[in-house]
DNA sequence: GACCCGTGGGG
DNA sequence: TCCCCAAGGGT
């Protein structure tokens, strides 16, 4: 019994499609019949499914669509992925998230270019020890891209398999062995996929669409009357919420001070405007001329005289997965005297210093998290109104 | 096993 | 507005 992947259920029922030859054929039937056009079913190359591997982690289809798409126009291989620095990685996938997935792709891609002679590892074991391929994408990888006969068990199998076998909260490797039975030896990528697919479009986490399930009469929970309920969904924690002070500093000629974040962690080595986290009220410490001061010096920008706060910008608020963030971005002017001027624009210390003064369009190139983007659009459309009034003012007066 | 790591869409 | 959640991995 204890093999026979749920065939008697409860000695009382016995489930027509737990036989898994009969499970197989019918749901690679249907998934021969509904299999969705995606970018990266065209074909089975290695590297192709490792990035879309890769960026489905965590992340609906329909967004990874045209990030896909970009990518493989702008990096067509493993040596051009490789050639490239991590700056242009992560500006490819700015606003796809979870940014550690883009560095570790590109670490990946050198590892295999400098150790591996430029050749994927061919098996799910060797793909496993790759930063960023863990259990799912090594199994997932292997079995589309080599057809090795090994499960892939990610957020959609582990629902179906709940649901076809009634389980509560099931384990990670009693997932893994349900999944380990039940993969087609003839068609490991394609049963993946299909087992996937059929969570994602059909027996999906709420409202399953029961009547159009091609295995429905073989599931357990369907029988019980339980498949809303199963798996069991744990309540997501309440997050908590963070204030910052963001200071957009502008120097004389237009341009805004912006930083490189940590190369690991939150966001790592994105740019952004510097900022300070307020206390858990969202009340500012000191005064905010006072921290935009004390951050500069920080960041040993040379400025020869202090900023002038000039006006503050609307808030804006940004959730992560486990804190909101409010932002309160407020722009600094910053004015020379005439003496100072000969100097030109203020210097920022050191050319590796990751602090630079950044122009609208060079803003553009630079990978920034959604927030900060959205800081950089307010502050942008400021300035340019105060230059149009600046314009009709002295248009005014000539 | 718990916690960290983004973002956008849908109810 | 809020909550849920989505082709997970690293530590």
């Amino acid at each position: 019994m204890a093999n026979d992947a749920g065939a008697v259920y409860l000695g009382r029922r016995m489930t027509t499609t737990a036989d898994p030859r009969r499970l197989r054929k019918l749901l690679l039937e249907h998934y021969d019949a509904h299999r969705r056009d995606l970018p990266w079913r065209k074909n089975q190359e290695p590297y192709r499914v490792w990035v879309s591997e890769i960026m489905l982690q965590q992340t609906r289809v329909e967004t990874a669509i045209p990030y896909y798409n970009r990518w493989m126009e702008r990096f067509p291989t493993v040596e051009a992925l490789a050639d490239v620095d991590e700056e242009s990685v992560l500006k490819a996938w700015e606003g796809l998230g979870y940014y550690s997935r883009a560095r570790n792709l590109h670490r990946s891609a050198r590892l295999v270019r400098e150790r591996l002679g430029g050749v994927l590892p061919e098996d799910s074991q060797s793909l496993k020890k790759l930063p960023g391929i863990g259990e799912y994408s090594a199994g997932a990888i292997a079995s589309i891209a080599y057809g090795e006969v090994v499960p892939a068990v990610d957020g959609n199998v582990r629902r179906v398999l709940s649901r076809l076998f009634d389980l509560e909260d099931p384990t990670a490797s009693t997932l893994r062995d349900r999944a380990g039975e039940l993969v087609d030896p003839d068609r490991p990528g394609d049963w993946n996929q299909a087992l996937m697919e059929l969570g994602a479009t059909v027996c999906t986490p709420r409202a399953p669409r029961c009547t159009e399930c091609p295995v429905s009469e073989g599931c357990c929970a369907r029988a019980e009357g339980t498949q809303e309920s199963r798996p069991i969904l744990k309540r997501r924690p309440k997050v908590p919420t963070v204030f910052y002070d963001v200071l957009v500093v502008a120097n004389p000629v237009g341009e805004l001070l912006m930083v490189r974040r940590p190369p690991d962690g939150l966001l790592g080595g994105l740019w952004e405007f510097p900022s300070v986290e307020r206390d858990g009220e969202g009340r500012s410490g000191r005064s905010l001329d006072d921290q935009c001061r004390k951050r500069l010096e920080e960041l040993a920008v040379r400025l020869p005289a202090h900023p002038v706060r000039s006006s503050v910008l609307p808030e804006v608020r940004h959730a992560f997965t486990h804190f909101k963030a409010v932002y309160s971005p407020t722009l600094f002017d910053y004015t020379q005297s005439r003496d100072e001027e000969a100097m030109g624009p203020p210097q920022i210390e050191s050319r590796d210093h990751p602090v630079r003064w950044v122009a609208p369009y060079q803003a553009e190139q630079l990978p920034l998290p959604v927030s900060q983007r959205r800081i950089f659009e307010l502050a942008r459309a400021v300035r340019v109104e105060r230059a149009q009034i600046r314009t009709l003012c002295s248009d005014g007066l000539a």
